[in-house]
DNA sequence: CCAAGTTCGTAACAGATGTTACTATCTGCT
DNA sequence: AGCAGATAGTAACATCTGTTACGAACTTGG
């Protein structure tokens, strides 16, 4: 399947013309790259209602609260892989989360470059309250495909991730 | 399926406790809109070396340059449903465009509010010169996938796609 | 035919994001 | 020990993006 090109594309000609020079029709409602990015930002939106509407974090903040919230402590260097975030928008989400009082940070005991986040109490309290209603929207967007649609999804999404890497 | 659970909170526990209060456990890289938006990051990424890297176009202009290599000609307020645009982007976009030699704009002659946009030849030349390398690079993509694969995933996106809307 | 409201596109500001380069610290090599 | 890199995090700048609000042009109801 051949999706960003018309059907006339498909079969080798162009509008009028018959197929003369290969086609270069490129449909971009039916392009797939077009098409991902589309439906990401319309489940991003969605998502975001949850942590960014009701909460006010920002997509980043949000990102390393999901991660802080599964460890006690990190450093801050290893948040960065885990959120596919950069070094400078881990230390600004980072200290977005210090300024709300929901995460804080001190200097690693053997290394004073690295600091060391973790929730505070009340940061933890936060990352209860979300992530129900995180889950709830993730549930909602599966719900809509079969059992097998969605173990589909999962093996697609892994193959193309790892022949892009 | 639900992704973005640990194994774990599937089962209704967490980690040494067992399952007392209903889980509440996300694990950030299973979790379904994070993976979406990391593929869709990668994507956009491969695709814009394509027209960003090779042609110095935005993400923006790229999208209106595929929208007018399919007309001769269109209104500027049209544009913006066919990309997913909101007007400012496209009133940029156009702007960058024009300022290159790749597009022109003219009034309309029934409404002086309205620009009617076209490419130029320059601009034509360039569309013909980039969607074979963006159609192959689409091709590529989906070649990872059989057949049945890539039903399954037009199927898939169409229908979570329309349950957003 | 004209006041009130709407639409088109953009200017201008504000805020977010990416980039560069810097400070402080550590590591390894001689 | 001491110096040449490497690494962690951030400040400061440049750029991009979103938002508001505006001027110009059109439409509509009285």
């Amino acid at each position: 399947m051949v999706m960003g090109r018309s059907d006339a594309a498909r079969r080798g000609e162009t509008a009028g013309r018959p197929a003369a020079q290969a086609a270069a029709e490129l449909v971009l409602q039916q392009y797939f790259p077009y098409r991902l990015a589309r439906l990401a930002e319309q489940v991003s939106l969605a998502v975001a209602e949850v942590y960014s509407e009701r909460f006010s974090l920002t997509r980043q903040e949000w990102r390393v609260l999901a991660i802080l919230g599964a460890r006690q402590e990190i450093a801050t260097k290893e948040i960065g892989p885990l959120t596919t975030l950069d070094k400078m928008q881990v230390s600004r989400a980072v200290q977005g989360l210090e300024t709300r009082g929901i995460a804080s940070r001190k200097p690693h005991p053997d290394d004073r470059r690295e600091l060391i986040v973790s929730l505070t109490s009340a940061g933890r309290t936060l990352y209860r309250k979300i992530v129900p209603y995180a889950l709830e929207r993730e549930a909602a967007l599966l719900a809509v495909l079969t059992e097998e649609e969605a173990e589909v999804l999962d093996r697609v999404m892994r193959k193309m991730s790892a022949a892009l890497t």
